[in-house]
RNA sequence: GCCCCCAUCGUCUAGUGGCCCAGGACGCGGCCCUCUCAAGGCCAAAACAGGGGUUCGAGUCCCCUUGGGGGCACCA
């Protein structure tokens, strides 16, 4: 095996919004090429947008993470040796670089106002040209540049894009893309306010912090080569460059949007990783899922660990598309993971569900649960309405419901009595003691199991649908059972009484 | 409007010039199993956007068209 270089790879969200399935996908492909490498996964915090921070977001961001599985190893919280993390704390690292590209002639001041760029772009767009900065400040003479800077004149610092010739870059999914430089902006670099865009510190801080491979979504494709460029103006060398596919709405036509969200959480869904727990959603199942939206190991193989994500994933298996969300096979792959955990782990996953639905659920009888549920359910909070009625009291079903179809209410009130006694003489309930017999009553009956056991479902569980009858019953427990049934009886009772 | 990216079943994808009258998965339909519901097993329907090239040979390479996506901020 050849001897890979450890990758340095940053994830660098904004704390401006809620962290989704892309940005988390974003986040495991980097973690994933770090792991795999040996090298070090780094979170950084993308805030110095001050207007546009949201309180909450960077906690969220970070518990997203946690929940995911994705341990970073150099961010704000854990520091490191290339901090600090946050770029609201590196204002002058960029304002020194951003100082260095004007003494070198490749980036300049600029004191055009805002209202005078926002005049030019108007005309630009009548015009039917691409809006762009017009260049007056360009041409201004560096010193009169400096001293109107000394003294105290507002003013940006902008990239001097070269105005000839093209500039080719390499991307590692979609190989070299030559643009014309006119086609290029002379992007702002550094604010009024004196802090870095994300174009200068992206690009300083993916130097200063040894990065490898700059693995981010495609919104970047179109300010890439510009980024290339600041690197080779400051002499640097670029890293491997990675530019993710994005993620469609499920429909497949356009991107996903907030009208679209609200839709989605009406079916139970949500593209936010935050809201994922709630809905029942393991980890585990998020991650193999995401993984494969944009990735493939082969032909055949759909099931990952993370583990396993590590030792398998690479960059060039990528797939440079976009790709529509489909909550369909989430769905399957969550059920995928339920029914490989361990049953200790189900009952231990499973239990909030069940508090929150006001269930005194205690852990020994969520341990008898897990394996009759583990293949009935595709969420987790599924187990609250498929065994539920484990933790009531008493259950009250609908008497019409009881009633055995093909039957009348008098006929079936002889089966509950005669299930009743078959039940009532065996020392425990359990299948081994009381499938046969009970069996043996159906086909005494004429009756078929489905009309006989599908009565005593109701009448044991309250509900048509049910783990299977005789497991839930040896949980329940004989007396339980027997007493519920005689509810039952009561209720076929009344309701032969009230007919005649 | 301009620039960039993308294009195989409804969806996620395999396919890197002959192994493909295109493989897998989800979903859908059918069957089996079955005390309900699932899970599981089996079977079926379902795609190379269109047009030009290159080549003995193209899903695979090139060009155009079409469609989709992204971007064009003192946001990221």
């Amino acid at each position: 095996m050849d001897r890979v270089i450890p990758a340095r790879v940053r994830f660098a969200p904004s704390p401006t919004g809620r962290v989704h399935l892309g940005s988390g996908r974003t986040a495991l492909y980097n973690y994933l090429i770090a792991r795999q490498t040996g090298g070090k996964f780094i979170l950084q915090l993308e805030d110095t947008d001050k207007k546009r921070l949201i309180p909450g977001a960077e906690q969220e961001i970070m518990d997203g993470l946690h929940w995911l599985g994705l341990q970073w190893d150099e961010g704000p919280d854990v520091g490191g040796p290339y901090g600090p993390y946050r770029q609201s704390e590196r204002k002058e690292i960029y304002q020194d670089y951003a100082r260095q590209l004007v003494e070198k002639g490749k980036a300049f001041y600029c004191f055009c106002t805002p209202e005078r760029l926002e005049k030019v772009r108007q005309e630009q767009q009548k015009k039917k040209e691409m809006p762009h900065y017009d260049g007056t400040c360009r041409r201004l003479d560096p010193d009169e540049a400096l001293r109107r800077v000394a003294a105290g004149e507002p003013h940006v610092v902008r990239f001097k894009t070269p105005q000839e010739g093209a500039t080719t870059v390499k991307d590692l999914l979609r190989g070299e893309i030559t643009v014309e430089n006119r086609q290029l902006d002379d992007i702002v670099l550094l604010k009024t306010d004196g802090w870095a865009l994300y174009h200068l510190a992206a690009v300083i801080d993916d130097h200063l912090m040894k990065i490898t491979h700059v693995i981010r979504g495609s919104e970047w494709l179109p300010t890439f080569p510009l980024h290339a460029l600041i690197h080779r103006a400051m002499g640097w060398e670029e890293p491997t460059w990675v530019h993710l596919s994005v993620f469609l709405k499920p429909s497949g036509k356009g991107k996903m949007s907030k009208r679209e969200a609200a839709d989605l959480a009406k079916d139970g869904y949500s593209i936010f990783i935050k809201d994922l727990e709630g809905l029942g959603y393991l980890p585990e199942a998020v991650v193999n899922w995401i993984a494969l939206m944009g990735w493939s190991y082969d032909d055949r193989t759909e099931l990952f660990t993370l583990p396993e994500l590590v030792e398998k994933f690479s960059l060039e298996r990528l797939n440079p598309s976009p790709a529509a969300i489909n909550f369909t096979k989430f769905d399957y792959f969550n059920g995928l993971h339920i029914r490989r955990l361990a049953l200790d782990d189900l009952a231990r996953r499973v239990r909030p569900f069940f508090e929150q639905a006001g269930y005194p659920a205690d852990e020994e009888r969520l341990l008898r649960i897990a394996p009759i549920i583990q293949e009935r359910i595709t969420h987790l909070d599924d187990a609250v309405a498929m065994a539920g009625f484990f933790f009531k009291e008493e259950v009250e079903p609908d008497p019409e419901n009881l009633v055995i179809s093909g039957l009348t209410a008098g006929e079936t009130l002889e089966v509950a009595r005669r299930s009743l006694d078959v039940l009532s003489w065996l020392p425990e309930i359990n299948p081994e003691t009381a499938e046969p017999p009970m069996r043996t009553l159906v086909a005494e009956l004429g009756l078929t199991a489905g009309q006989v056991f599908g009565m005593l479902r109701i009448a044991v569980t309250g509900q048509k649908v049910s783990p299977p009858l005789f497991e839930s019953m040896a949980i329940i427990g004989k007396e339980k059972v027997l007493e519920r049934i005689r509810s039952a009886v009561g209720k076929l009772e009344k309701l032969v009484e009230d007919a005649g």
